[in-house]
RNA sequence: GCGCCUUUAGCUCAGCUGGUUAGAGCGUGCGAUUCACAUUCGCAAGGUCGUAGGUUCGAUUCCUACAAGGCGCACCA
């Protein structure tokens, strides 16, 4: 007798929170407990969600790609583990949560204190969390929850303390004064990576710093001038060379005294404004540099860690808001005639990525990592030459491939990594001092007066270790050796280097191994019109309230159909609206193949096949073959719209109209022979659609006996195992 | 400034290593539908494959230049 669900459409709504439930008490998505053999591993790590809100559209993505993946490499029998966790994303959490604070009780950090204002943040993050891993159940997702991390639990936290200290041992970290990004709005220093350069329109001022200095120099940031030591110019200069190693002391400028040295240094562009830089090394990275190389004081600090002038800029300035006061020097230069053109030209603007605050260099004691030490244990090679060579030799491949271009051009560009924030939520950096001392461990040293770093560690320190830190490390554990490497990083191409390139310096450091074999890309999720989908613009898509509205299988197909590696993918409610027509599309697949074979057995060694049939066989099975393929070499958006395109146009609106015909005209042979094939070619669509659309076939798999009985499909084995 | 990507039907995109009449989905038009389908099915219209050269027996596919759009990095005095 049919079940009575199929004289009803298909209700995602209904079948999916039991179906997912199925699974996991089935306890197949822990590799522990799957049937069978299984030894060789297959592992995703799941780049994990910031606790910073809910899921969207690329994180069903990502879900969804490597579900994909997971479920058709357990269908092949692979021991499979996908590891499932979160991320504390350090700045983005603790300003979020101060934000709110601040809107709810007009409270600040400090007003709160350390203690009081992490557990806050523990609290946010912790519901954070169980909303982000409900809503990564409802997308279907067969990860492994018992083996769960968050970057900064205590496993991890061991982990963190160890590379640190690892690290410092090998002397690849280090502490120096240097100039640092610093977000006055976060009150943090950030890394180079967590810049964003937003293009502006900035005046060009051109001066003298008075009536008798030789050389005229341009600045779009007058107030830093109060903290100038020098000008460079370029060494082969005509106009300046003689001017090269002079001192001149300029007695009042705004109310300062300016040494002024001139130095020559091949940095200066000799065609940009007047070829002559004024030097200010505590307040731009350039300057600093030539400062170093010339041997100038650096630490005439005019601009405070607020935003605020100094009492180097003196007392006419100090305490005064950077705008202000460069206003003010424009004025003075222009009551002493020392101003001689104002132009209006653009600029990048740095402004940190999580604040939106603007950059200010600054020189800072902090903590780095060095990208350019030889490392003994490494066969001499240096961090960079670790990252370098991994893809470079093929070991990890990249795809889209063209990014690896994209990848060792950053390498070359990259500067020593400054590791220690200043803010209070994430890894306490692991180094205890008392007086000059300096102690770095995993735990604090036992005699009194030693106080650690009040610093905590960049958010992507802990999560360049995600790859093994998540097995146990540095633990020698099981899962270790069994599951690292792990197979394939599936993310997004826009942290290709702040996080994909440090896991491949995290683990080439630590155990001498590649992350991951495969790094697969994907782009970025857009409106129907292209837009990145944003709060502001209100054109978001929600991934829960597809679930509800069209059901996570259709969201799935929506989301991959047409999605190539690295590339942008635009997603609208009515391309959802497709894939929930295809899913009742299968389920009345189902019903009228159940109805029109009420007394035939499904034998599995069937050959008896009449002669259109045989032809059906080998259509289909070419079919399967090829989408076999398409899964192995990651073009899985094909895999999908081929698989698609059978089950409805060849499947259902041909062969299954065409079945009508032939069950009436009443030749026994053709008949068993089609309703065999029916029968059989149910089975395989059901399989091979299931690592897309795991709600709607498993559903169907379980609500015929004759399927049903063979357990879960979700383990059921891939056909043509051969391929 | 250095570099990457994109440009194929009205829209969104496929087209793997060059080879018969260039594909899909959506949309559009016409027709059918109490017979698995809160619909579905059939048929149809619609493309000088960004522009200009080149390699080749043959190029949407390879090379060069250019144009438009997007992006990354650096500089930014």
């Amino acid at each position: 007798m049919i079940d009575p669900k199929f004289l009803k459409p298909y209700s995602p709504q209904e079948a999916e929170p039991r179906v997912y439930k199925l699974w996991e008490d089935s306890g197949y998505f822990n590799p522990d407990n799957l049937p069978g053999k299984r030894e060789k591993p297959y592992t995703i790590m799941m780049p994990p969600p910031n606790v910073t809100g809910i899921l969207h559209m690329g994180h069903a993505l990502m879900l969804t790609l490597e579900d994909i993946l997971i479920r058709y490499k357990r269908m092949r029998g692979f021991k499979t583990l996908w590891l499932p966790g979160t991320d504390h994303a350090a700045i983005a959490t603790q300003s979020r949560v101060e934000k709110d604070i601040y809107k709810a009780e007009n409270k600040n950090r400090h007003d709160l204190g350390r203690e009081e204002f992490l557990k806050r943040v523990e609290k946010f993050a912790k519901e954070s969390h169980d909303t982000i891993a409900s809503q990564i159940r409802i997308m279907g997702a067969s990860c492994d929850w018992s083996r769960e991390a968050f970057t900064l639990d205590e496993k991890r936290n061991l982990a963190v303390r160890a590379m640190f200290k690892k690290m410092y041992e090998d002397g690849l970290i280090y502490r120096g004064h240097r100039i640092v990004n610093w977000d006055p709005k976060g009150q943090t220093t950030i890394s180079d990576d967590e810049i964003v350069y937003e293009e502006r329109k900035g005046i060009l001022h051109t001066f003298k710093y008075s009536k008798d200095f030789p050389i005229s120099i341009a600045t779009t940031r007058p107030e830093t001038k109060l903290g100038d030591v020098g000008v460079a110019v370029h060494p082969d200069d005509e106009r300046y060379t003689k001017y090269i190693g002079k001192t001149f002391e300029v007695k009042d400028f705004a109310g300062v005294n300016l040494s002024i040295k001139i130095v020559g240094d091949k940095e200066v562009d000799p065609k940009f404004g007047t070829g002559a830089v004024g030097l200010t090394p505590a307040h731009s990275h350039t300057d600093w540099d030539i400062a170093v190389r010339h041997n100038l004081p650096k630490d005439k600090i005019v601009i405070n860690e607020y935003g605020k002038m100094t009492e180097n800029a003196g007392t006419q300035f100090v305490g005064k808001k950077i705008a202000e006061a460069r206003e003010l020097v424009v004025d003075w230069l222009k009551e002493q005639g020392l101003l001689e053109k104002e132009e209006e030209i653009s600029q990048n603007i740095a402004t940190a990525e999580r604040t939106g605050g603007i950059v200010e260099p600054l020189p800072k004691l902090q903590w780095f990592i060095d990208v350019n030490k030889p490392i003994v244990e490494r066969e001499g090679k240096t961090l960079k030459e670790i990252m370098h060579r991994a893809v470079a030799n093929k070991e990890i491949k990249i795809l889209p491939e063209h990014f690896e271009k994209t990848y060792f051009h950053w390498i070359e560009n990259l500067r020593d990594w400054c590791i220690s924030r200043q803010i209070w939520y994430g890894h306490r950096i692991p180094v205890w001092y008392k007086d000059t001392q300096i102690f770095v461990g995993l735990e604090a040293p036992t005699e009194t007066g030693w106080e650690q770093d009040p610093d905590t560690l960049d958010t992507w320190f802990s999560s360049g270790l995600w790859t093994f830190s998540t097995l146990g490390w540095p633990e020698k554990t099981q899962d270790m050796s069994l599951y690292h490497p792990t197979d394939v990083l599936e993310t997004g191409y826009e942290i290709l280097f702040f996080w994909v390139a440090r896991m491949i310096l995290m683990s080439g450091y630590a155990l001498g191994q590649i992350p991951f074999h495969t790094i697969y890309l994907h782009g970025t999720v857009r409106d129907a019109k292209g837009r990145k989908m944003s709060k502001s613009l209100g054109n978001g898509i929600d991934p829960i309230d597809v679930a509800k509205k069209f059901g996570t299988d259709a969201g799935r197909m929506a989301l991959i159909i047409g999605n190539t590696p690295g590339t942008d993918t635009k997603i609208s409610e009515d391309k959802i609206r497709g894939y929930k027509n295809f899913a009742n599309k299968i389920w009345n697949i189902t019903r009228f193949i159940i109805e029109n074979t009420p007394d035939t057995e499904y034998s599995p060694d069937f050959t008896e096949w009449c002669e259109s049939d045989k032809k059906l066989v080998t259509e289909r099975d070419n079919l399967i073959a090829e989408s076999t393929k398409d899964v192995e070499e990651y073009r899985l958006y094909m895999a999908a719209e081929k698989l698609y395109h059978y089950s409805w146009h060849s499947f259902a609106d041909i062969i299954i109209e065409d079945s009508k015909t032939v069950f009436k005209s009443g030749n026994e042979k053709d008949v068993m022979s089609r309703k065999q094939f029916l029968l059989q070619t149910l089975r395989l669509t059901l399989i091979t659609l299931h690592p897309f659309m795991p709600f709607v076939t498993e559903e169907i798999w379980q609500t015929i006996p004759t399927l049903k009985s063979k357990g879960l499909l979700m383990i059921e084995q891939w056909p043509y195992s051969k391929i």
